[in-house]
Formats: structure tokens, C-alpha cells, sequence
DNA sequence: ATCTACGATGGGAACGGTTCCATTTGTAGA
DNA sequence: TCTACAAATGGAACCGTTCCCATCGTAGAT
């Protein structure tokens, strides 16, 4: 009893079948398909359609030939915001007729290496990347090889590539301006280690310029979340301090947000009574005590905006003129009880 | 000034490198590894170090040769639930040296259709599965060109492939009997629709067996969550409708959970005076009101499931006498004030 | 009428691996 | 000493495309 192992329909057979060449089938998937005579076009149409035709992208890829495939990589499958901007993406790589294939790094260096490796030898025609550190030789190689690139948030050493992400000093500002104008007078932020070069050092460094201009006493805990124990810590001597100026929590994520919450949970702090505000919307801010004001990111916007970048790269060919740019996007404030007192 | 469009080190120049064929080479890096000579191996390691050499997948994926790549088809990456279960999948891929692409088909059946095809035109060695529609005509065609198949939590007509995912019958009973315990006697159960054999199906029959079976009362909202005018409404209804017995909402899936939680909080309800149980366990459950009751999935163990049983089946090979066969896990009880009166 | 140009098509050499099969060499058994 | 066999290695065909270049008409220019 034989296994029908069927095989797939290559484009030789098509080429018969459709009393073709094979370089005009390969024509007629291509950019190249207004070329060819009108019959043999639709002999070309039918007979795929009659095998079930689709081309081998193992092969095409192997000869250069386009991939009409986007790559991203994550740096953390598990954030929304993260998923969100990845939602974007999507969405600008389908109605552009691009396929995506995402790699989750799971925060680690080593992986992150690996997976772009893996994507360059997919002969992907873009790449958007979160980076969580400094794969710089690896892009560089990308970089050379002729691949667009997008970097998300976070600029990377030499690496010629165009930068999205939010304003991220507008954002702080914002932050600021709504929590000095709800009265709060001493900020406890709160934040993941930043590296170098990270939006967190940007929103953190803007932290400080923005409290001392704005006269507020601020203070700063910038540990890895996970240490939970620390954190409450931090927090519980923030706000068990006796003190006659209102106090607020100013986080610099999702993550840290949750985090946060947590804490002032287990103290049994009553939210607006200690300010909350956190950079990132989540599902659930709106839910928890009288709800969590945040800075909202415009994902999807970002999203898109990347796939654009990649896009005018890939146009503007090997013309260097155009110098790593930078986008920008605008948070928006969603207002909620956490900050009202 | 021309572009220095760098070429990557291809399998020849590490053979001239450590004066070998690229036979050789090739072994090098495949499991034969052990055939080659100690010497022969330490001269290619070094040569391909030197050189930074990297396997291209998509020539070595061309000739008969594995691709070492699993493809998942994602319903819909923005469920938490879904990006748990990815993450376990990609965390038994990486342990077993297995690259993973994944494709979002944002509950379409037609980018369904679509991904799998590009999928299959990838020569992936194993697919996970979530599937929105029944796309039964692609998945029968990756049957059979030996493509393993793995679908989580739905079944799928005639395609012969193991399917993984929750015990719903006895996680719907495990519902039913802490509700009970916790005195509630009315229920709402709430779920988008069910399709036909969908998870959501099983657990919307056990739950009508159930409730018969232990005397309670019970009732079903089954619209699309987007509807939030009918939720509400039905939400209302059930929660201002005058009756001496204690009422709890049981929710199907996280979605659910969400939009419960958001029609609770507008109607004012207090949790736990009307009880909520939610399918699915997600990071603000804890922290909204007095904690939502829920039934936790083991969202990495199914992922890894998944992949075990693809890896299973490419051993098997041809063999076709392994039936299609259901793995079940068991969810576990997360108790908290919304289900405490 | 001849030349040129261009549009439509096809032939065949890559692309970078894998794999079948042949070759070389060392060694144990007859 | 001869044979047999296994281990180590290399040569070359092949996988399914793309792309360069050649071919063949035919229409417009000279």
C-alpha cells in the first residue's frame, strides 16, 4: 500500500500543460505578466488553476528572486504593545500583497542573532526589528546585503536604518503636565533597566530635565520587574512616607504598569488617593479601581509607518541619499480616576 | 562609487577553506556528522567560523532536504491565550533546533486559505494549527504531501490530524461545581458563537448538560462580543431580574471575560454578589475588584503538546496506523473574590 | 526592398545546497 | 597474501526557480 506522497506541481508542468515555456509561466507570476500575449496569459491562468499551481518560494528565493516577504522581529511576544504594532504591520504588508513572518526573541541576545540570521537567509525583502540588544554586526550584514530595515523605538549604534516610535519627551511632558496640573508634587518613576539608547533611557533622562523644570520632587526605581519583592519595597516607602504633597506612581510601560498595580494592591493603596499613570493603554486600565490613566501609543499607526519606511527603502533602491530618518508619533492621554484625587 | 552588496560565504568557500569537498561540508552540518574524521571536522568548524558561514535554508530546503521549519496559524494574535500557547510552541521548537513562522489570519477564513498556502510553499516540516474556518481542501493537500499537522482545541472534518488542547467537559464541570459550591443558582453563559465543532461547541453543550444535570438554572448569550448593546442588555436583564437565588456570570473565553467585566462595571454590579467566572487566565484578573474567579489553561504545556506530537508524527513517518488521537489537558481553578459572596 | 527596433517567447546557465554513487584507503578475516 | 568490507571522502546530478541572452516575427523608418 503505497503512501500517495503526491507531489506538487512544479513549473515545468504548468509550462506543458499550458504549451509554454517555463519562462513565461515564471513571467506570468511575476511583475513581468503584462509581457505576454493576452492567450498566453489565460493558457497560463487555466492550466495552474487545472494543477493547483503555486510557485515553490524555496526556489524562487534561492535565485534571487523577490520574496515578497516581510520579516519583524519581537522582542517580547508576550507585551501587547508589542503585538499591537505587530497588528499594524500585518495590516500594511497585506493590502500590499507582502506576507509576514514574525520571530519572537523572548528577550535574549543570543536568539535575537539567530533569528536574524534565519530571516537573512529567507532573503526577506524587509525587516522591522524591536531589538532588545545591540546586533549591530548582523545588521550590518543585512544592511550591506541590501535589506531595508526599520528599527522600532530603539536606534542602533552605526546601523544605517530609519527609526519609528513615539515622541517619546512629548510623551513625558504630557505625563507630567497631567500629574503636576492634578495637584501630584512628588513622582516615583518607574521603570525596566534601561540600556543604551533605549526608549526607557529617552523617557527616564526626560524624567529628571522634566521635574527639575517643573520644580517636582521625583525619585527613580529602575529595577528588573521581576524582583517583586524590591519593588514593593520601593513603593511602600514611597508612599508610606510622611509627606503633605500628593504622591504619584508614573510608569514607563505596559509591564510596568502591571507591576505596579500589583504593588499598590498588596499595600492597599486606594488608587487617585496615590496618582497612577502609566505609558501604554491596556484592556484592562479602564477596569481596575476607578481605572488606570495612560498614555496611549498609536500601535497600529506605528505598525503601518514601519512597513512604509520599508517600502520607499526598497523604491529608492541603492540610492544612499536619503539619511536614517526618524518618525515620530504623538501619545494621547486617556484620562481615569487613578489620577484624581 | 559602487554598493558593496557583500555575498554570504556559501558551502564552497568553506570547502576550499578547509581543503574539502562540500560534500563534506555539508555532512558537517547535517546528522551525519559524526561520519567525518575528527581532523576533517575541527578544520571545517574552524573554516566556517572564520568565514561566518551560515546554511542557506531555502537551498538546502529545495532539494529534498528539511527545512527545519514549523509554520502556526494563528486565529487571532491579539488573545492572550493564543500568544501563551505560541510561546510554548516556539520554546519546544527552539529546544529541538526548529525555526518557527508564524502567521496571523486575524479571524479570516480567506487569509486562512491564504497563509497556509504560503505555508505550504515554504515546505514547513510541521504546522500548528488554530483555525477559524475549515479550510479542509489546503489541509487535506498538506496530508497528503506528508506535511504533519497538529490543530488545537478544533477539530476539523475529515482532515486526519491530532488535535490538542483543553478538557473542556471537564473544565466546564469544574465550573459548574465551584459555582455551585459557592451558592450561585442562576447562571448566564456567555460565549461568542459556536461553530460547528469549535471548543466553544463543546463547552456550550456541557454546559447545558451540566446545569440539568445539577438542578441549576441557566441561560446563554451567545452573540458576537462586538455587540455590546445586546451584551449589556442581556447582562442587565439577567442581573436586575428579581429572584431570591443568587446569579453568576460563566464566561467562555477571555474575550468574554473582558466584555462581562466591562458590562458588570457599567451596570454598577458589585462582583461576587453577582458572581463571574472566566474562562481563560489573564494578568489583570487579579486586580480588578475583588479578583476574578478563573479557570486557568496550561497555555505552555499545550503548546509544547503540539510540537511533541508533530515531531512524533514525522517519525512515524509514512506510517499512517497512529489515528488521529485528542490530547486533553486539565485546567485548574484559580479562586478569587468574584466567585465569594 | 532592406534595415532597425521592439515585442513575444524560449533555451539554458546559475542559485546553494543535498544525496546517490564511486573511489580511495585501512584493516580484519580467510 | 588475498579478499572483503567498512569508513572517509569526493564528483556530479538534481531540486524548482529566475534571469540573461538568443530567436523570430513584424511594423515603421530609410
Amino acid at each position: 500500500m503505497p503512501t500517495t506522497t503526491q507531489q506538487r506541481t512544479t513549473i515545468l508542468e504548468v509550462a506543458r500543460e499550458a504549451r509554454a515555456s517555463k519562462t513565461s509561466v515564471s513571467r506570468y507570476f511575476s511583475e513581468e505578466r503584462e509581457r505576454l500575449s493576452p492567450d498566453m496569459q489565460t493558457r497560463i491562468a487555466a492550466a495552474a488553476q487545472r494543477l493547483g499551481y503555486r510557485p515553490n518560494r524555496m526556489a524562487s528565493g534561492l535565485k534571487g528572486g523577490r520574496s515578497r516577504l516581510i520579516g519583524m522581529l519581537v522582542a517580547d511576544i508576550r507585551n501587547p504593545f508589542s503585538v499591537a504594532v505587530m497588528h499594524g504591520v500585518e495590516q500594511a504588508c497585506r493590502e500590499r500583497g507582502l506576507s509576514l513572518m514574525v520571530c519572537n526573541t523572548d528577550n535574549d541576545p543570543a536568539q535575537e542573532r539567530e533569528h536574524l540570521a534565519l530571516l537573512a537567509s529567507y532573503r526577506v525583502e524587509g525587516l522591522v526589528i524591536n531589538a532588545v540588544g545591540s546586533p549591530d554586526r548582523e545588521l550590518q550584514a543585512l544592511v550591506e546585503q541590501g535589506t531595508p530595515l526599520v528599527l522600532l523605538e530603539r536606534e542602533l549604534g552605526e546601523v544605517e536604518a530609519e527609526v519609528v516610535g513615539l515622541d517619546n519627551v512629548r510623551a513625558l511632558d504630557m505625563a507630567l503636565n497631567h500629574l503636576q496640573a492634578q495637584g501630584y508634587g512628588e513622582l516615583l518613576y518607574l521603570s525596566e533597566p534601561p540600556e543604551q539608547a533605549s526608549p526607557r533611557q529617552t523617557r527616564l533622562t526626560r524624567f529628571h530635565q522634566g521635574i527639575a523644570a517643573r520644580g517636582l520632587a521625583g525619585e527613580v526605581h529602575c529595577r528588573p520587574l521581576g524582583d517583586t519583592e524590591a519593588l514593593h519595597h520601593a513603593i511602600g516607602d514611597f508612599v508610606a512616607r510622611p509627606s503633605t504633597v500628593p504622591r504619584a506612581v508614573l510608569c514607563a510601560n505596559g509591564n510596568a504598569t502591571l507591576a505596579a498595580t500589583r504593588a499598590l494592591r498588596a499595600l492597599g493603596a486606594r488608587l487617585g488617593e496615590v496618582g497612577l499613570l502609566g505609558i501604554d493603554e491596556l484592556d484592562w486600565c479602564e477596569l481596575v479601581g476607578p481605572g488606570i490613566t495612560t498614555l496611549a501609543q498609536p500601535t497600529e499607526a506605528i505598525g503601518r509607518a514601519a512597513v512604509e519606511c520599508l517600502m520607499r527603502r526598497r523604491e529608492g533602491g541603492g540610492e544612499r541619499i536619503a539619511p536614517a530618518r526618524r518618525v515620530h508619533f504623538q501619545a494621547s492621554l486617556i484620562p481615569r480616576g487613578s489620577t484624581r484625587r
